[in-house]
RNA sequence: UCCCCGGUAGCUCAAUAGGCAGAGCGGUUGGCUGUUAACCAAUAGGUUGGCGGUUCGAGUCCGUCCCGGGGAGCCA
């Protein structure tokens, strides 16, 4: 008998089948019995009638607990009653193991007790649909940079040296030295970018730092591309195209999982681009008129945040910024040079910066200036400074945040669901 | 790191003013031919987060520690 998945039952209507999963739940009212048979990709009842006792279908039935692993047989029937509408005629039950008495059930749960039982939370129907939405917005990000001439340079995870402050990174030993467990790949992508001229990095970036948000994780996947000779309006044009091909992919390919979640497609279907920008001279006497106590030269907080991402029902661009809170590899206006040609992109709906980017200080003594006004030991950048001898150009790039985009595709209100295992501040199990 | 909240049965929660620790779900047993978190009946299930204190008596009050949750700050 052929083994199918649910998800591709109806094209096995009133054929036999066997399907391989786990007992989601399972009813009897006497002489019919029902179980919701859980395969991975989708749920299906599977149905038995009568009461002989002697048929093994029925003592098998009775065995079967929360979360078995099952196998079962039968006939693929078209059933208004069934959601999904198939259900499958029992012809037989093989189980593979009795799970013991499984600690959650299908009802309410608290947060500690689910992030607890992570590695079981996530076969249930939400958890399932938003890493679905996940995997799906990987593939789009993989496919837009591929079909697109850039190509993947995996940057490093143990990295030598802080490229920011020493405070944010996790250290390691690595053999009789220490090292850093990476934030961003985006200063080996200027070097990949010299050599390749479009380039994007894909991992996870590592952040000790204490924070204690629903937009934070401490270990969380960025994407970040890097195009050699590109401006800062470049990779502003770059990262708006990239959020219009997510949107379109996650809505014509995961529509189904946005409905498991309750999400209203409306705000995904209003974006539309080009984004609405401003400068940072310009959004902050904006901002403090909204209400914001924000002084000129601060960092957007968090009700800057929540006020930005009501403007408009696109994202927000941000671009300009004070030099001097921004990094040091920022390269500077040329007709304004106490402000950086960075950008960021605020979403809507309140789910925070997605992207941060902009052009790289591509001037061999200004970079080098800079270095040394930010106190950074200057041999640990000697390979970064050489990048600025030898052929150096305009530069750009930014990096993305995955999960607070599946946060927003999702409409879901914590990040720490967006990946199968969050790396929390107070949590890092399972 | 700071502010606020919480920890009682496997889970979700009750327990007047300090006075016998309970219910629903889940488990088990039985019943029921269309259930979707079924329903009906019965039944088992407790070191009230740890330590110390006040009291005739502490789940409840006090101290302290631990573990979580919400927010702030921090945050290419």
């Amino acid at each position: 008998m052929k083994w199918v998945y649910v998800e591709d039952i109806a094209a096995y209507k009133d054929q036999d089948v066997e399907i391989r999963g786990w007992v989601y739940n399972k009813t009897s009212m006497g002489k019919v019995r029902f179980i919701l048979v859980r395969d991975g990709t989708g749920i299906i009842q599977a149905t038995a009638f009568g009461k002989d006792e002697a048929n093994p279908l029925f003592a098998r039935f009775d065995a079967l607990t929360q979360e078995s692993s099952l196998i079962v047989r039968g006939r693929v029937r078209e059933d208004k009653r069934a959601p999904g509408g198939y259900e499958l005629s029992l012809a037989e039950i093989e189980i593979v193991q009795i799970a013991q008495e499984y600690p959650s059930s299908p009802k309410e749960h608290t947060t500690p007790f689910l992030m607890e039982h992570r590695h079981l939370w996530l076969r249930s129907r939400k958890q399932h649909a938003v890493l679905q939405v996940r995997a799906e917005v990987i593939r789009a990000i993989r496919n837009f940079f591929d079909d697109r001439g850039f190509r993947l340079m995996d940057t490093p995870i143990l990295t030598p040296s802080a490229c920011e402050g020493t405070t944010t990174l996790f250290e390691t030993k690595y053999f009789d030295q220490a090292a850093y467990l990476s934030q961003s790949g985006q200063l080996y992508n200027e070097a990949t970018a010299a050599a390749f001229g479009k380039v994007y990095c894909f991992g996870p970036a590592f952040r000790a730092e204490k924070s204690k948000t629903r937009r934070h994780l401490i270990e969380f996947w960025m994407v970040e591309p890097e195009v050699a000779f590109a401006d800062l309006d470049d990779t502003i044009a770059l990262g708006t195209d990239l959020i219009l091909f997510i949107i379109e992919r996650v809505l014509s390919r995961r529509r189904a999982d946005l409905e498991a979640l309750e999400r209203d497609t409306k705000p995904l279907e209003a974006v539309a681009g080009p984004f609405p920008r401003y400068t940072y001279d310009d959004i902050v006497p904006k901002l403090q008129e909204k209400g914001s106590a924000m002084k000129y030269g601060d960092d957007f907080g968090a009700p800057e945040e929540t006020i930005l991402s009501g403007l408009s029902a696109d994202p927000v661009l941000i671009t300009h910024f004070p030099a001097a809170i921004k990094a040091f590899y920022m390269q500077p206006d040329a007709a304004r040079p106490d402000l950086a040609l960075g950008v960021d992109f605020m979403a809507p709906e309140g789910y925070g910066e997605i992207i941060g980017g902009g052009q790289r200080i591509h001037d061999l003594e200004l970079l080098e200036r800079r270095i040394r006004e930010s106190n950074l030991p200057r041999e640990a950048y000697q390979w970064y400074i050489d990048l600025r001898k030898y052929g150096s150009c305009p530069h750009s790039g930014f990096g993305l945040g995955v999960e607070r985009v599946v946060s927003w595709m999702c409409g879901i209100k914590h990040i720490r669901e967006t990946i199968p295992f969050p790396r929390l501040l107070y949590r890092i199990y399972p």
